[in-house]
DNA sequence: TTGTAAGCGTTATCAT
DNA sequence: ATGATAACGCTTACAA
């Protein structure tokens, strides 16, 4: 059925041996037989079985991302983007994804070991990142390449891209606060999670330095999605002093927040203030507009995909650790002309 | 480095043999040998050459995903379930995801040929299907193992799911016009796209089933974006007679739309009707909601998943083609009780 | 119950 | 310029 050097071998009259050196452009083998080869090759409709080939050369051009049990879906924009970019620049040095999800919730360490130690994969994406990750604990003893889309709080040397979370979350209480708010309510994600760690210490910085202190039952914890937003919304508007600002942790759960406010019939910019985290392309288009923090997700997928590249070479990275500088982009839900 | 086989033979001193089958719990091993090799391998640390074990095997078990250079991205909300549904339905199964980018525009047949005669994949997810697709076209001439979400034109044999994209937009017209609306724009994908063709045809069919004439300057071609349908939005709204309502091929469209009609001071739902295809979690969020056609993009991924399996497999399938009926889900940005 | 040997398709080494 | 041989790590007749 499947044509393979040996049939190709067989067909021309040479051994294996020439036919894949032929193939190869090795400059050992006449231009005749070379050519002889290369049209026959063709003519029986050869590809090469990349299985044996990885098996020979020990590698499998492979970049891995085990999608954790509670980790971003794949339909979240944000991460989507990202991803995108991964695919992409790996794309260009001729590197596949692979995709498998965790189905264990021990967040997929089964899975990397399957998958990494029976190399199949030459270096892995790790989103997500917790505090105390133990994906990359295992990772770094085993020592294993890999590349991580966020930060740990343990001080471990690993390669990162993150953007910061605590700048970004401080320059949106800086804003809101700037345009008059004092009871601003922050609805986040598992505070497991590192980037809701960085993005809480962010807002307590950014609370007190503008003298406002931090009410901890207006910080609220939910689901990273709209319905999570739409949730904790309704719990933060249904207190007996409800805020006058909501910021989340996230686009996704800011559009629910903003769902949620106007089905109280309340307005968006005028009576609540929203503000968002990663800027997707909705940010843009909602009604009204979302104010945010831009993260270049495409970009930071981009840089992800060349140092999952170098990783798996061996190479060492030049610029291991990236932390990106985040940007406030001001849009109508935080209304600044009506506050000022 | 690696433990292999060989490792644990040398250790126990048994044969390479004897310590595959005591791992793969073959009844002609003693339980002492087999306990031993099974404590062995795990102290060891050893997890199998999946490489290896396909180049005997003759399987990958990897479901592959080209993605097209004009196709959805991964950031499309609407695919990303899909996926999703595919990830998890194969994962369950022990399969892989792989997805690689077609890097030439010719819609990624060299990369068909690469992935499928490499023995790399063993059943293709074929994704955003066009009216004479080239891609079926090679796969069904190849004798590969594939699944389609969409269909074609041309009356080829094969396993597909999709959605009946006619009935779909032919219930939105209905709607549309039940609510009086007369002038109704379409902004829609490359007719090249064969679900945008069938639901240009239930459009037609809409029209002129509430005896509406199609005015085919109504009728404009766009990206696929929000950013798309924002810049239709604004062509069809420069209009000297501007439609009353627009129809979009789908959500993100539909969006982008929304976006342009705020802009331009008007009240979407009242001044100009808009409607969606899809049913993103957005469409749900958005404000005004979104009405739209639903689809169930996570069971389509799931029915896709197991098709896929079954093709891998080899099975002939009970049920090769799928077409699922869609649901209008009336939602504010027709702005129904304003219209009655 | 265990071991030997062949083979999956390819590439690298060493002869010729 | 070409070929024989071994090796990558694993599975599976077949032998013992």
């Amino acid at each position: 059925m499947t044509v393979t050097l040996k049939d190709i071998a067989r067909q021309v009259n040479r051994s294996v041996t020439t036919v894949s050196r032929a193939l190869h452009d090795y400059d050992d083998v006449s231009s005749e037989t070379r050519e002889l080869v290369k049209r026959t090759a063709l003519e029986m409709g050869y590809a090469p079985n990349v299985v044996a080939q990885r098996l020979q050369k020990q590698r499998a051009d492979t970049v891995g991302l085990i999608l954790p049990v509670f980790g971003p879906r794949l339909s979240d924009p944000h991460f989507g983007d990202v991803l995108a970019g991964v695919a992409e620049e790996i794309a260009s040095a001729g590197f596949d994804l692979l995709i498998s999800m965790a189905d264990s919730p021990s967040d997929g360490l089964d899975a990397y070991r399957q998958k990494i130690v029976g190399r199949r994969l030459d270096s892995v994406l790790v989103i997500r990142t917790q505090r105390h990750d133990q994906r990359i604990r295992f990772l770094l003893h085993r020592n294993m390449p890999f590349v991580a889309n966020g930060r740990v709080l343990d001080d471990w040397d690993f390669p990162y891209v993150d953007v910061d979370h605590a700048k970004g979350m401080w320059a949106v209480v800086q804003h809101v606060a700037e345009l008059g708010h004092q009871r601003i309510a922050f609805i986040t994600g598992s505070p497991q999670l590192t980037f809701v760690h960085y993005q809480l210490e962010g807002f307590r910085q950014g609370m007190a330095n503008a003298s406002l202190p931090t009410d901890e039952s207006q910080i609220v914890e939910a689901d990273l999605t709209q319905r999570g937003g739409y949730k904790g919304a309704q719990i933060l508007l249904s207190h007996t002093i409800p805020p006058t600002a909501i910021v989340a942790s996230n686009d996704l759960v800011a559009l629910g927040v903003m769902s949620a406010v106007q089905d109280q019939g309340l307005e968006v910019g005028r009576d609540v203030a929203v503000v968002g985290f990663d800027d997707i392309p909705m940010a843009d288009t909602s009604h009204p507009t979302l104010t945010t923090v831009h993260q270049p997700a495409a970009h930071m997928g981009q840089v992800l995909g060349q140092m999952l590249i170098s990783v798996a070479w061996g190479k060492t990275l030049t610029r291991p650790q990236v932390l990106v500088e985040p940007s406030l982009v001001i849009r109508q839900s935080t209304g600044l002309d009506l506050w000022l």
